[in-house]
DNA sequence: CATAATAGTTATACTTTTGTAACCATTATA
DNA sequence: TATAATGGTTACAAAAGTATAACTATTATG
């Protein structure tokens, strides 16, 4: 019998280019925003108030990479530098209204992208899929989110 | 009330990055493979033989840079090129031995990397996660693999 | 048969991401 | 207080992905 964890593997390996298909590629063309800063937007609306080496730490990436997206953002007006009070080493991003208006845009245009596709799914299936969505990000959530992964 | 589409758009758009952490970085380190390679022998593994245009369509990509994703695939010796008997304007890749046997060490390398953060789980939420993610990748895969997106 | 359409490759330019190293400012520590 | 460590930026090189156009070979269509 297979182990949940092999099969679990197994299905993040072909879950992802899908998402990535029906993610980044539809949004592409919607905004000027690149994948890169969609990420960290994302977890922006989530988490609230970032430092960058958190922004870093929470998508894996090297923190100049950080500094290129942040300073694109910024430009854009999506979000802000904030310094922090407690130690003026870090500095603290966070979304701008603009920027929060922005997502959602980027969210419905997902939506609308997507019902093109679901109306071939059942009702129920509909159901299914929102809850399995829901699962596993919660639980992906809970064991990726917070970890740090490589010092740059 | 929030309605199905709404909440399975967001929840993907967390999940995207997450699987972009937890996949495409950790197996950078073990293999000269790149992401667009891992993804063009996941749909290898799973479809069997493809033509070049099919693998552009399951992952979005335009026809040149799959050209050159496999042109390297072959130099490594992961895939084949072979003609279509019946139409000898196509090209169909297919993986070799040492393909599916590397697809399956990436698995396993991928495998044992979650290992590390799904101890955190209950069994339950294993179970749980291993038939969200499962239900997820069925319908996705049912919506999404075979739509052809674009020509390029 | 002439023409259009398709499959794939080549070439090229560009954007995004990755990876390092060097550097400054600030904070922690011996 | 001298030194190390941390947070962040800058600069640079290289890899990966994206986009287009031009081209060959083959097949489909008028």
């Amino acid at each position: 019998m297979k182990l949940n964890i092999d099969i679990i593997a197994e299905n993040l390996l072909a879950i992802h280019p899908l998402l990535y298909k029906s993610i980044s590629k539809p949004l592409k063309n919607k905004s000027s925003i690149t994948p890169g800063g969609m990420f960290v937007m994302g977890i922006l609306k989530r988490n609230g108030m970032l430092s960058m080496s958190d922004i870093g730490n929470y998508l894996s990436m090297p923190k100049p990479h950080v500094t290129v997206i942040i300073d694109r953002l910024i430009e854009e007006e999506y979000v802000l530098r904030q310094n922090d009070p407690n130690d003026r080493r870090v500095v603290n991003i966070l979304l701008t209204d603009k920027g929060i208006s922005e997502f959602e845009e980027l969210k419905e245009a997902l939506s609308l992208n997507l019902k093109s596709k679901l109306v071939l799914l059942s009702e129920e299936e509909l159901e299914q899929l929102s809850k399995a969505s829901q699962q596993m990000k919660e639980i992906l959530i809970s064991i990726l989110s917070k970890e740090k992964n490589k010092e740059y």
